[in-house]
DNA sequence: CGCATTTTTGATACACGTCAATCTCCGTGG
DNA sequence: CCACGGAGATTGACGTGTATCAAAAATGCG
């Protein structure tokens, strides 16, 4: 139980402490203080200081992934994460912190098979690159909510021009068909044909 | 001590468990059963199957990184992984197995981090790339061993006709002075300027 | 409705890819 | 010691995918 050993753990509290957040929010800054979370829906963009200062894509976190897990470590976030879809995190370590072993082992395993996916998604074609994306982002039922194509050619290390023209070839062979979603700009929501999602 | 209580755990026998690895070795394949390992000093190659069967560059391990930990929850390899430089690595989890709890913490933080500096190898102009992986690859005395051009090319995502001319061309502004060692291919090792140096 | 933001589209430029011909290095055997 | 041969590196000519620049068209918001 850790250093809340015997302090209330009810079934309310658990979930007060969860979080989430919306396509395009802020969810901490690198250099910031805060929590370690665990990805449990959606997909967050990180973001790195590089050399010149400017922030630079790092990387994508996804549900089951660890969130500022340095945090424990060296007390401030490394990298600034952006919600790109809807995504819903929970505090971590979660729940006994004696599995955490197994737990953190897996997570290592795991961080290191994500670096190799998002290594994928900036080599190859441009149409590729893209649509590996589209599969990261969508959901089990074939829709997708995309980030705006700034973010878009950012992480697949294109411009939002290129990223355009590709969407809207996709949507012309009806690989994407638009969707009308409330609140949601109307050039990010899309249907995904079958031929592209995850086997 | 884990496994090995009680066993003999004399300097020499944890000397004689170390494994070195020169340029262009296979240390393992995808797949293979195996230890896991810290990397000494050196940087691997890591490969993973692409859907369409064939390896593809996957990440790179470097002095400090953990290799292989999945073989500790699946019992085989997920990378092949391909010596580099010259590697010295050490069985891992090495010494008390109480510790390993932090040291994990460190190793996913490490992990993290490291996945956005291969990112930023691929990415942006291709001289910039280039320079950045032979940053990455020299020692701290501004001395390098490259690998072979093809696979410099395949970690950057640009093709190796591509890199031999970007490399001569470091050589011909001074960037790059050819350095002569016994046994080194002659167009693989070099003196680096210190401009381009980690600061 | 007017305005800011994002997306789309077109015309053109260029960095890198592609193809193909040497060339260099280095191991091997005569 | 030198001729041979293979693997990797270099170089040139040319093609093309994506970047760049610029303008217009959607979209959403107050």
């Amino acid at each position: 139980m850790g250093l809340f050993s015997g302090l209330d753990r009810g079934v309310t509290q658990v979930a007060r402490r969860l979080r989430s957040a919306l396509p395009g929010e802020l969810l901490h800054q690198a250099g910031e203080a805060g929590l370690a979370w665990r990805v449990g829906k959606g997909v967050l963009r990180l973001d790195m200081m590089a050399d010149d200062g400017t922030a630079a894509f790092a990387s994508l976190a996804i549900a089951g992934d660890i969130l500022g897990c340095e945090t424990m470590l060296f007390g401030a976030y490394t990298f600034s994460a952006v919600a790109l879809t809807q995504c819903e995190l929970a505090p971590w370590p979660e729940g006994d912190p004696d599995a955490s072993g197994s737990s953190l082992l897996e997570s290592l395993a795991n961080a290191q098979r994500r670096a190799a996916e998002i290594v994928a998604l900036r080599g190859g074609p441009a149409l590729g690159r893209v649509t590996s994306l589209i599969r990261l982002l969508a959901d089990g039922a074939g829709k997708v909510v995309l980030p705006p194509r700034q973010d878009i050619a950012e992480i697949t290390d294109l411009r939002f021009e290129t990223i355009s023209r590709i969407i809207k070839g996709l949507e012309r062979s009806q690989v994407l068909l638009p969707v009308r979603i409330e609140g949601v700009h109307a050039t990010r929501a899309y249907s995904v044909a079958s031929g592209i999602l995850p086997a």
